[in-house]
RNA sequence: GCGCCCGUAGCUCAGGGGACAGAGCGCCUGACUACGGAUCAGGAGGCCGUGGGUUCAAAUCCUACCGGGCGCACCA
């Protein structure tokens, strides 16, 4: 006889404290197999249930067929508080920032670095060993723009600023203007491009100069934020190590790669995307403008942006037998790639797994890193590569208005526009949100007001969704209270407050039974473990904003109602525990979301 | 044209097969001689875009449509 498949079981919390702690829905998947009412297979499995298990003090069953279970908190509340992993052989390669080095950052490029951390943080902290790069694409047009803006106009500042970036943000939209309305530009554009990419004279030396001065204001902006890298990998010297060269012996034996004698791409080498027999001539519907196909190798010899970033991932994995020069970049032990090298501190790359967190604008890009990977025969490296994409952050109506930009059409948001020099930049929000923490602070002491607006923006950033757009508005970023980063860390200082009072009473005592707000924490406080678990399969980081929310939520409701310094005796060892491991979750959770978790606020 | 993402309270967003749909902001009413008011308690406010379908059970899965965003560059 042939059995059935077992049916899927879940236990999870309950949805009401009348539903008992946790429910499972073990009788609705038994119905079909037992061909029976689930409620009659919840009444029969309740008692069973009940007799087996060590933790549920009682297990009911409620139409139409959910299993209650209630469950004893006590020897829980004992036990040990944090969960702990033990390390991974497991190397993780986390790419995220990754901003063209030509201008200011703003508050979209930020949701790139916040959301990379996070997962940094967060692979590290279930036990995987963690490398973070920031690509830095100092041979793109970007960079070529604001370039030619340097050298070509004398571009007089109309807000004064010691800030380089916040020069070349109003530079480059300067120079952006003059590209798309002057042919002459263009023509000079296109020069740039290549003198950058060759390498040799002088437009290439200021060009270094240029974006390393860029890269150093933008780390110091994460710094921060709290946000750091181990390797900066500079475009440049994929391409002067000839990273490229080495790829495209392999992939040149591939079929996907071709080398075009007519039409459109004339001369150019590309990428077959699609498959093969439905792909070539009419995948992209019919009109002849879109082509599914990737331009790897331009006419004119030079490399886009896809192919050194095939090349970088190769090396990423380890899988080309070429590597960089390195030198430290300046302190705080991140190393960059060089011309000159020095002895690393460890062997960059070597990745089993690699997550790049790049918006969703850019699918088809890392889909065709990843094709590539599969055609050069690395098809284990391409299932390794994980795309963490996330939508962009825009501007919401009024925001968009206070920044000058022609409101009138009535759109539900404004995309941020680097070429137009319209955005939120990453430095005025920072100094905007602190203006707002000064302004509604209870006290002088604590945690400083800088501390406090980093872990404002930063859970800002990440309580949303990564496929949510994100439309910014200034005036909820800066608001501090109800569902924010202050709430999770004044939570914190409240918790450790208490801690304070009770400093040397006892924490033990003779077994009780919780109130519904206890059990309600305790429940939640239990599920920790498994959150992160969950977070870190799933690289979302907004898991664990909801967790760290709700937990302080739960924790102040107990606050409310729950004296601990002042309890009486048979309650007071209990909630001393509670508040303790609230305490201690809460740090947890607030390091990997990379916020502060004060003493005082 | 093809593809991806999103439509949940006035606004910004959670919830992604299970019990009467949640939060913040905004609005209304209350609570500071405080284990820290950056807080809390309560109220008003939803045919979960629309129509079909699958299921014992759909905001959730499938499908068609409507609305919005994005991609399909010899840009990155």
């Amino acid at each position: 006889m042939e059995l059935p498949e077992p049916p899927a079981v879940a236990v999870e919390a309950s949805a009401r404290p009348e539903f008992g702690d946790f429910t499972s829905n073990a009788a609705f998947g038994l119905a079909k197999v037992a061909r029976r009412a689930p409620l009659a297979i919840a009444e029969a499995l309740a008692p069973r249930v009940e007799a087996l298990s060590a933790l549920a003090t009682s297990v009911e069953a409620a139409p139409p067929g959910h299993l209650n279970l209630t469950v004893d908190f006590w020897p829980w509340l004992l036990g040990p508080g944090v969960p702990s992993f033990p390390p991974m052989a497991t190397k993780v390669v986390v790419e995220h920032t990754s901003v063209n080095p030509n201008k200011a950052m703003h508050v979209g490029h930020l949701r790139s670095a916040v959301v990379g951390d996070v997962l940094a943080r967060l692979l590290r902290r279930v036990g995987a060993s963690v490398e973070v790069h920031n690509y830095v694409d100092d041979l793109g047009k970007q960079v070529a723009d604001t370039l030619m803006g340097l050298r070509h106009l004398d571009f007089p500042h109309p807000v004064p600023s010691h800030r380089f970036d916040d020069f070349c943000w109003d530079l480059y939209a300067e120079v952006a203007r003059r590209v798309a309305a002057d042919p002459e530009w263009q023509a000079r554009e296109r020069a740039t491009l290549e003198a950058l990419e060759r390498q040799d004279n002088s437009t290439a030396w200021v060009g270094q100069l240029m974006t390393d001065r860029l890269v150093q204001e933008q780390l110091e902006d994460m710094r921060r934020f709290h946000i750091a890298y181990d390797l900066l990998v500079h475009e440049s010297d994929i391409v002067r190590e000839g990273f490229w060269a080495r790829a495209f012996e392999d992939l040149s034996r591939s079929p996907r790669l071709v080398h075009e004698s007519t039409g459109r791409l004339a001369g150019c080498w590309v990428l077959r995307a699609g498959d093969d027999d439905a792909c070539p001539p009419e995948a992209g519907g019919e009109d002849p403008r879109f082509n599914p196909d990737k331009v790897l190798v331009r006419s004119n010899g030079t490399l886009t942006y896809v192919a050194k970033d095939i090349a970088y991932h190769l090396w990423k994995f380890g899988r080309l037998d070429r590597d960089f020069q390195y030198r430290p970049a300046g302190g705080s032990g991140t190393w960059t790639t060089a011309h000159v090298g020095q002895e690393p501190p460890v062997a960059f790359g070597h990745a089993d797994r690699v997550v790049n967190v790049i918006d969703h604008r850019q699918d088809y890009a890392q889909d065709m890193v990843r094709l590539a990977l599969a055609a050069l025969g690395h098809q284990d490296a391409a299932e390794a590569l994980t795309h963490v994409s996330y939508g962009v952050v825009s501007l919401s109506p009024a925001t968009a208005a206070q920044l000058g930009v022609d409101t009138s059409a009535g759109r539900p948001s404004y995309p941020m526009a680097g070429r137009q020099g319209i955005g939120i930049k990453v430095s005025e929000l920072l100094s905007a949100v602190e203006a707002a923490v000064e302004a509604s602070r209870s006290r002088a002491t604590g945690l400083s007001s800088t501390e406090v607006a980093v872990g404002a923006i930063r859970y800002y950033l990440l309580r949303h969704n990564l496929s949510t757009e994100i439309v910014f508005d200034v005036d909820a970023a800066r608001d501090v209270h109800g569902n924010t980063g202050p709430y999770l860390m004044y939570a914190h200082a409240r918790a450790a407050s208490v801690l304070r009072r009770v400093a040397g009473l006892a924490t033990s005592g003779p077994p009780r039974t919780l109130s519904p707000a206890e059990r309600a924490l305790a429940r939640h406080l239990a599920a920790w473990p498994s959150v992160l678990a969950e977070a870190a399969a799933a690289v979302n980081p907004t898991l664990l904003a909801t967790y760290a929310y709700r937990l302080a939520e739960e924790f102040t409701h107990f606050y409310e109602t729950h004296p601990v310094a002042r309890a009486d005796a048979a309650s007071q060892p209990g909630r001393i525990r509670l508040t303790g491991r609230v305490q201690q979750v809460l740090q947890d959770v607030l390091a990997v979301l990379g916020l502060p978790a004060p003493e005082e606020m």
